[in-house]
DNA sequence: CGCCTGAGTGTGAACGGTCACATGGCCAAG
DNA sequence: CTTGGCCATGTGACCGTTCACACTCAGGCG
């Protein structure tokens, strides 16, 4: 009748082993097993070694929800990012991403679809929890910039993106748009074209890297500097640009906000009866893995995302574990010259 | 001289609230806000209303760590698996993401690069801690596959394909892409070429799905079935599988593996001077979103990631909370006819 | 010879939740 | 009027780890 008095929770048989299990088996106290798990110096080798026996006996695997508990932040990284799918977010993910395991360090992943309230709101609520970790803010676009001031001082987080206003003391790690942009733009120039298009992607602001870049170039040469045009992320947007601008015969060249979009005014171009590059030139941006395969194989602009990914992960850790700064070393963006420019047809 | 007696660790005034301060700020036990956060009918709605009360003003989350130290598993999803930035993987993870976070579900990545038992193993150790909650597998490929076989049984989890062997009545969720595959071969010999020839993804096994519905269509139609060229999934490995295709002159369709692969092949045909459609027809398989936009269109086939991705994330949950398996519903592949197919040249 | 120092180890408490069980009040049935 | 049971709530223990501090035992020095 009287239910067994000792019902534990778990089966106490078959359950993980913890490090109280540890120290049982080596004889030690768990505390001592904590101090082997931090490498602590105030361990004699030999009991060290004793330690080590029993966690492998046993397959120990330390608790990563007890240690955040207890440390009151996780060992790992939370990325947020409005977007996983474009390349641009997931090269700079995948290099978060490969930096964290080769460390051990658990990663996590929050998408910011709007920059309402509300939502940023969330956001922060979730990576404020101390299981988020070190957290990395892609900050390409308004989504992640909102995050980015709105994260309470006391998280750990890093910008990839150069912020708006430099945000508190907060650590953002940049790639060069604006050079990169400049570079391309002048490479149409030095071909002879008399100005150069461009259609931006829904990140850019006025204040972008990319626009800024392209705008400097034209200024400093002395050209007219044409309207900007504006288009979504999805190709079809930048088809409909494309065939905008195709209607406009002193179009000679375009700079493309990123090799996606470069493929929807190439299209449209196409559907036109435009040849490229022999009637217009196009540029893009990123060197997305097809870009170098299309016909004609694209001139684009070749963004270090694993790289940044990399610098952010580091610059995260620090910022968690309240580490001294590296200085993080990044590719410079470099013009990849192929089949999609040319002189103008009248040059 | 003495240090203050009450130094706790964090400076327990500016703290982040804990369910006992809520309890202490609106006359209750913590206990009853416990209850009050999980939905408990054993509360009255007016003390009900003065917890919600009390959690609004103090602005408190609960700790995901804790409820994981507590629970023994996070109210989570991490995702394994080989690649972030392929479509297929890609498009499925954000499909998991979306479900995810619309529940207010975390969620994490954990990636297996290789399929070597280190790698497998350390992989299977980390969804094994709490803090993974319910895991997905990602098992298009013989990575997931290893991972899916080693996880121990005690571990929620899920698998999107179909497992190889049916694996101890774990849940597995799979697109049919041996009809999708069929289908798109079908289309092919419908339009008269007398065989179509596959460039597999490294991906396919002999028993895939893409691969076997392919054969199937060819032998049920009685016609040859060609040697399957194998290639890697960088763009240049596909164009040279094209180059290797264009000098065999009875070449008149290709299903490929995806949709990355139909872009080499198509420019490795273009470099041989062969015309697409004219010349040699391209299937490819996925339906990326630039793939509407190439010259020629591609001719592919849509598969619902997206959907997958819900499915699994769905029935991860159901796994870690020990509900019933509702019934995934899938939308089925589907061929997208484009400019890329054509009747073979003599027809 | 006693005291101090420090290396090596152990004990208690805390992190922020949840579960099991105890308690008190109220109403209906005996 | 008692008793039994249910509803609403409270108390203690526990999840697995780390931190603060206490303790023991040697060795060096005054």
């Amino acid at each position: 009748m009287v239910v067994s008095p000792n019902s534990q929770r778990a089966p106490r048989s078959a359950a993980i082993p913890s490090i109280r299990d540890v120290a049982a088996a080596a004889g030690v106290s768990y505390q001592t097993v904590s101090r082997v798990l931090n490498d602590s110096p105030r361990v004699r080798s030999e009991t060290r070694t004793a330690v080590l026996g029993a966690i492998e006996r046993l397959g120990f695997r330390p608790s990563r929800a007890a240690r955040a508990l207890s440390l009151g932040r996780a060992r790992g990284i939370t990325v947020v990012t409005s977007n996983t799918v474009l390349y641009g977010y997931a090269a700079t993910l995948q290099g978060i991403e490969e930096a964290a395991r080769a460390e051990g360090m658990a990663m996590g992943i929050r998408v910011v679809e709007s920059a309402e309230p509300a939502e940023v709101k969330q956001t922060v609520d979730y990576v404020s929890d101390a299981s988020a970790g070190g957290v990395v803010v892609i900050a390409f676009d308004p989504m992640g910039t909102a995050v980015l001031e709105a994260l309470p001082e006391h998280v750990p987080a890093v910008a990839a993106a150069e912020p708006a206003a430099p945000d508190r003391g907060r650590v953002a790690i940049a790639l060069d748009e604006r050079r990169a942009a400049a570079d391309a733009t002048e490479h149409l120039l030095a071909l002879g074209h008399r100005t150069v298009h461009h259609v931006a992607t829904p990140s850019e602001g006025r204040s972008s890297g990319r626009q800024a870049g392209w705008r400097d170039a034209l200024e400093r040469a002395g050209v007219e500097v044409p309207e900007v045009l504006s288009c979504g992320w999805d190709i079809g947007s930048a088809y409909a640009a494309g065939q905008w601008l195709s209607t406009q015969a002193r179009t000679t060249a375009i700079l493309c906000g990123n090799d996606d979009i470069a493929q929807g005014v190439r299209r449209a171009l196409y559907d036109a009866g435009k040849d490229v590059p022999g009637d217009v030139s196009i540029v893009g941006f990123d060197d997305i893995p097809g870009s170098a395969y299309w016909t004609p194989a694209l001139t684009t602009v070749r963004m270090d995302f694993a790289g940044l990914g990399q610098a952010c992960y580091r610059a995260a850790v620090a910022e968690l574990t309240g580490q001294a700064q590296p200085v993080p070393v990044l590719v410079p963006p470099s013009l990849v010259l192929r089949e999609s420019t040319a002189p103008p047809p009248s040059a």
